[in-house]
DNA sequence: CTTTGTACTCTACCATGGTAGGATGTCAAT
DNA sequence: ATTGACATCCTACCATGGTAGAGTACAAAG
């Protein structure tokens, strides 16, 4: 009865948090089983699918787990503690974003980077942030605009630190607050949906000094753009920024070829 | 044992077809059970999950049932002859497009119509279809061109016909065709996903006369400025094309302001 | 050696029972 | 009449067992 295990498990503090994050590209092992680098567990008091999913996306993304691996409903649910399904449910919704192939009666398997679906994805990022842009160019509150420039100085800093996932954060923050600004959260929702196959190419893309410099100068243009009104210029900057974002896109296409697909 | 009956159920020909597609907004009772207009059996040699969901999104879009109204597991499972699980799927999928609101342990309801999620869907397709319509511009195969004609005139006669259905139909496929042949598939399901919230509202608008006349208009001058490799016109069109799409959605908001929130 | 048949193993998929918690109605106390 | 506690009902949520079908390994036949 494990349901009676949840009960009596209400005492269970919280997250030990093993630091996923911060680990590094597997070594070349190839095919290695996930049990090795288990999932932190998860909290029973709180729904359980949603943290699942959470897990696994971020796992995937950050290459914890490698493409063709095998994500077995029964094996991860004894890994977590947790029943299959909602484990089952973690996977459907993470085939939904094309994180996963689930193949009926067969298995499921962390989906290869199809640089199709990578430059897809780039599209419609792109398609909604510039409109996202021009939208909001010459509508901010001045609420939002100091906002905005907290955020833009505490880039700098991070970028002054070299603190890399610093930035990344406020990366995101910023382009989220732009979406929210203009009251388009659901569109923030499907970028960050399409997103998370980019996200496992810029994980793999190593950090060339003096690039967040350069997405720190484009992310103040935009800004100031659309501080000032200037729809069309800050639809244009947007557009130049996302396309630096995957710059480096190309330069795996040799040198992971075992992980990409296409 | 359900599963028993599975597999006798095997010689069960394929699906009576009661024709929900045509059943008219339901008279104001307001509340009514959804037990009377039973949705169509499933085929329980191929997946369920997908069929539930398709025959509920279709219910929901065509306000067989109306929002607000509970939708609960169990009751529907009864009602298709499945067990819960499947239903539970489906739920889930359309609780992330918004048509399905589910408040943990109380039940599942038909979402109201949110008129700025509606807008939002308006935004996010618009957005996507003319970065689409600009990336084609130009860069059609002939084959491609051809094949627009071809749905073009058919749109043409069912006009003519004054066949309503059957030039939704043809719309529909003329835009996904669109994304299709820029090698954009995924961007297709991002608006059908998204359409899902301007369906309901769209079933709402009376069907004017004449209109159907504009959106082909529409629909010939985006494909001739793509023919002609006009991209900026090409979007400039589209734009116009999806604003005109719903454009009826102001004059329901005081005559259906029961259905409606905000 | 190649091909085919077959038993076996593994999987996702579905059915179904149990649990916790929100909602509601009843009734007592104010 | 209003409010509070409490019992009951109903819900989504999760655990768990069964089933069909896709792979695979191996034996027998060509």
């Amino acid at each position: 009865m494990e349901a009676k295990r949840r009960r009596l498990g209400a005492a269970i503090p919280d997250a030990p948090a093993s630091g996923i994050g911060s680990s590094p590209v597997a070594s070349g092992t190839g095919m290695g089983a996930l049990a090795a680098s288990a999932l932190e567990p998860v909290n029973p008091r709180l729904p359980i699918a949603p943290q699942i999913y959470e897990r696994l996306r971020r796992a995937i993304t950050t290459l914890v787990v490698l493409p063709s691996e095998a994500l077995s409903e029964k094996e991860l649910s004894l890994q977590l503690g947790v029943s299959r399904t909602p484990v089952r449910e973690a996977l459907i919704r993470l085939a939904d974003e094309g994180l996963v192939d689930i193949l009926p009666q067969r298995g499921s398997f962390v989906a290869p980077i199809r640089l199709r679906d990578v430059e897809e994805a780039q599209f419609i990022r792109e398609s909604l942030e510039v409109a996202v842009a021009c939208r909001l160019a010459g509508h901010c509150s001045a609420r939002f605009l100091s906002e905005l420039k907290l955020n833009l100085a505490r880039q700098e800093s991070a970028v002054a630190e070299g603190n890399r996932d610093l930035f990344l954060e406020l990366d995101e923050a910023f382009h989220r607050g732009l979406c929210e600004e203009a009251g388009l959260s659901k569109s923030w929702r499907v970028i960050q949906s399409v997103k998370l196959q980019m996200d496992r190419v810029r994980y793999l893309s190593l950090p060339e000094p003096g690039h967040l410099d350069v997405l720190l100068a484009q992310h103040r243009q935009v800004a100031e753009a659309i501080e000032r009104g200037q729809a069309e210029e800050a639809g244009r900057l947007m557009s130049a920024h996302l396309k630096e974002v995957l710059g480096s896109a190309n330069l795996l296409r040799q040198k992971l070829a075992h992980l990409i697909e296409n």
